[in-house]
DNA sequence: GAATCATATGCGAGTATTCGAATATAATGA
DNA sequence: TCATTATATTCGAATACTCGCATATGATTC
């Protein structure tokens, strides 16, 4: 039964392995939005748009709910925004040591910058 | 610079995108391993074990530190154990959502259990 | 009903992942 | 040096993802 559980951990990983669909899932973190703000908003075709949206609801990463003529998504759990919160931390983190490393780097070899790395 | 760090999320969510990496990084929660015992613990192939690692290596999820003969693993940051920990919880809340949702069907249509959804 | 707007789905090409089998490297010990 | 152990890399086939283009569906308005 565990097994269930990472596979349920790697479908929502995968539902949100990419950048485009992440966008969506910030922009949905006040609130709904229809299909075609979060196009425009992003400045996507239609149709990607569309297909990257049936990939979040596969996923069951967001609900949508139809209104007349559109559909509004919304993120179903904020469980999801505590994630990229999460993530965000851990990025600023890895980026400090990184330029940590390379300040670190540069006063070890102050000669030349951009000493390539293979 | 907001795309750097959707790239670097999606590229997280990438190399947790898979339920073998993901139970990596479970069994690696409270301390290293070496790859051979990742493997085991999994019963994995060598070379698929070796695969998997380094996607998590590329990804910059876990580090490595060869130790003469063997290589052990460790998570980079504390942060991914606090994200998988987040879905766990958030995994059983759908779980139990699902099953209300279930019973409330039963519930609904008492004659027939189990009608197709399609 | 026809035209239109918002959204979804199907198709095909290009690219990326995943796995097992085979091979390569690197450290250890005889 | 040779053999052995631990790990990594390469290759090829199968599968999956992503995109743009074309088409389909569904609601609204005339």
């Amino acid at each position: 039964m565990d097994d269930a559980l990472r596979q349920f951990k790697s479908e929502i990983f995968q539902g949100l392995a990419n950048p485009t669909r992440i966008a969506m899932v910030e922009l949905l973190r006040d609130g709904e939005l229809s299909a075609g703000q979060l196009m425009q908003k992003l400045g996507l075709e239609q149709a990607n748009a569309s297909q990257h949206l049936a990939v979040l609801r596969a996923k069951q990463i967001v609900v949508s709910r139809k209104a007349g003529n559109q559909v509004y998504y919304s993120i179903r759990d904020r469980a999801l925004i505590e994630v990229l919160e999460i993530l965000r931390r851990y990025f600023y983190a890895q980026l400090s040591t990184t330029v940590d490393l390379l300040k670190q780097a540069a006063r070890e070899t102050p000669k030349t910058r951009a000493s390539s790395h293979k």
